[in-house]
DNA sequence: GGTAAAACTGTGAACGTTACCGGGATTTTA
DNA sequence: TAAAATCCCGGTAACGTTCACAGTTTTACC
């Protein structure tokens, strides 16, 4: 790293000499320190106002050993969940003063997670929210330890894991509200159309089709289930392997919004009408579900709330363990609703 | 901020002492300087390795009066442009080596640039992008005054301003493809739902639609014309506001595509069959329109490339004003090209 | 009016790293 | 063979802030 030439800036030394005062009464009057008489803040705010004094953070977090900075992993913005959850994250972050520090996992390189660690590390955030989706026990294990010890972590959509701070929307029973709903509405011969397996959420939503099945005492066999990746074009796709290995089918759980659009989009090509010759619900509600054709019933969750959760469950902890108060961090789950429209 | 008790952390002091060699030789260890002998340089390494040593990255930042930091002032990740562009920043900025801040502002609140700039600034950002859609030809003015002295900017989809790099997608031509395509295929009397025009982007697009109808002499009055907010809702009401006020339309050109969604929703209310009664274009290309019912034909552009392109042009300067040339980042436009589907 | 407590302010040493400069050992050049 | 260049390496002083502690002054109370 070589030294570029900028342009000097001021430092609380300066600040200092033109109020007048020690360094260390300029500090106290940036930190909102009590022990400084009126007269004496209010000159040294004058001298901050008029000479622009910043604070240096990088100096600050050294000297404190501790930053105004919460790291954040994620991964796949273009999906609506962990855009959601990044602008949940991201507006109650500004709200409380929290700066953050992004980070993205690719999770085909086994050794990025270790990368990561060490980013975070060596910034020295004050907390870690992971956001993507999934971590298996060993390498959520490996990851604790690594981070733990240097500041406390909060998980989001992930298997809860003994020990770790996991929030949750309740997957499987959205699945299950969304089953029931076909259920009710008359449909037998109930597909599904999962997301990535590989993924916990993924996994849940499919149990929750279990779920439901099982307590009408519908069969639910392997026929009836189709595995895609969240896209629209999984959905499609989907919709045409699931109705030739399971001919009987009237009805679909896609496990998201953009594989309930493919859905929709192969049961027009199919010339079934929806609802009325195949009943479809989908998974996020996301804002353009309501102008899909028919108008998608699907299952909703405040993702962007469970973002904000999650700075707030993480600054509790710092604040309390800052104040000498040992603290963890709780999980938390959240429940789900059904929107109905008009696809089942 | 209060002091928190975590467990020391391995500092260049011990590793030096370990390694029975001085601070500043592990310092060039670390920093792959030359001036190292290979038979230190392994051991050295290998002392590292055993102690887990990570150099502390704000120390870093102090010492060298630089960091390993890019700045990102963004908004809006539920929206597909700032999703994409923030995957494509993180994408390139992970492979050169930059860790990213990221910044949110809230355009409501007037001073909340000063905020923004402030919280770079004392972070010591080595570079910044702007991502925010908007910013005017005074505010533009005054955060470019505080950032630039200290670091070198970037700006996305914004209005191109003397003195600023700009990195764009060429909107007005993207409209004018899109538009002219309705015109080829004989439909004569073409709306617009536009973005809100306060942005910049937005406005483009409209001139580009503008562009086509002149030269093809067609007219254009304020009666076919309607503005959006992007979503689909608006996409909706836009499409009922503008038969009424306009009756002869048998064309609509949507800004994006979810707004197009909208138009294609309320299209199948009032009984008009796409593409038969009624052509529609969008603009984004996002992965779901495919899938729209009938799939859309849109303006298929770069956003991914445009943000990995922000980081490189902001690397490229950082590293000519560290090795003492002066540099600046110049300006640089992205053609659109058109993806012919069946909406038109 | 004296004493103890409270309120305010300053001093010096961290925090963990890199920049700058200087010096010895080794190789190259004239 | 001496001088000059090159290669390694180390010591010391930053970088801009906060922390711990030690002062000094003011206030409160009997």
């Amino acid at each position: 790293m070589a030294k570029v030439n900028h342009p000097r800036r001021v430092t609380i030394r300066e600040v200092a000499a033109q109020a007048g005062v020690s360094v260390q009464t300029v500090s106290r009057v940036i930190n909102q320190h009590p022990d400084v008489s009126d007269e004496t803040r209010a000159r040294v705010q004058e001298v901050i106002a008029r000479l622009r004094y910043r604070p240096n953070g990088i100096a600050r977090s050294l000297a404190a050993q501790s930053s105004q900075m919460l790291g954040v992993v994620a991964s796949g913005f273009q999906l609506f969940g962990p855009a959601q959850l990044l602008t949940g994250i991201e507006q109650q972050a500004t709200e409380l003063g929290w700066h953050l520090m992004l980070q993205i996992v690719d999770p085909s390189k086994t050794n990025d997670y270790d990368r990561v660690a060490a980013n975070l590390i060596s910034q020295n955030v004050a907390g870690v929210i992971w956001a993507y989706p999934e971590l298996t026990g060993e390498r959520e294990r490996a990851f604790h330890q690594q981070i733990q010890p240097h500041a406390p972590i909060v998980f989001l959509s992930m298997e809860p894991q003994p020990g770790s701070a996991v929030l949750n929307v309740d997957n499987r029973y959205g699945a299950r509200l969304a089953t029931e709903h076909l259920i009710e509405r008359g449909y037998r011969h109930i597909g599904i159309i999962t997301g990535p397996m590989a993924l916990w959420s993924a996994r849940q939503r499919k149990l929750g089709w279990q779920d439901a099945l099982a307590s009408a005492r519908l069969p639910h066999r392997s026929k009836q289930i189709v595995e895609g990746d969240w896209s629209a074009a999984s959905g499609d796709t989907g919709l045409m392997k699931l109705v030739e290995q399971f001919p009987q089918l009237d009805a679909v759980f896609a496990s998201n919004d953009q594989m309930a659009l493919g859905v929709l989009k192969a049961a027009d090509c199919l010339g079934r009408r929806v609802p009325g010759d195949l009943g479809v619900v989908g998974f996020d509600d996301i804002p353009e579900s309501a102008f899909f054709k028919p108008a998608l019933t699907t299952v909703h969750h405040e993702l962007l709330e469970l973002g904000r959760l999650a700075v707030r469950e993480l600054h509790r902890v710092i604040q309390a363990q800052q104040a000498g108060k040992p603290a963890t961090a709780t999980s938390l789950v959240l429940q789900p609703r059904l929107v109905v429209r008009e696809s089942a």
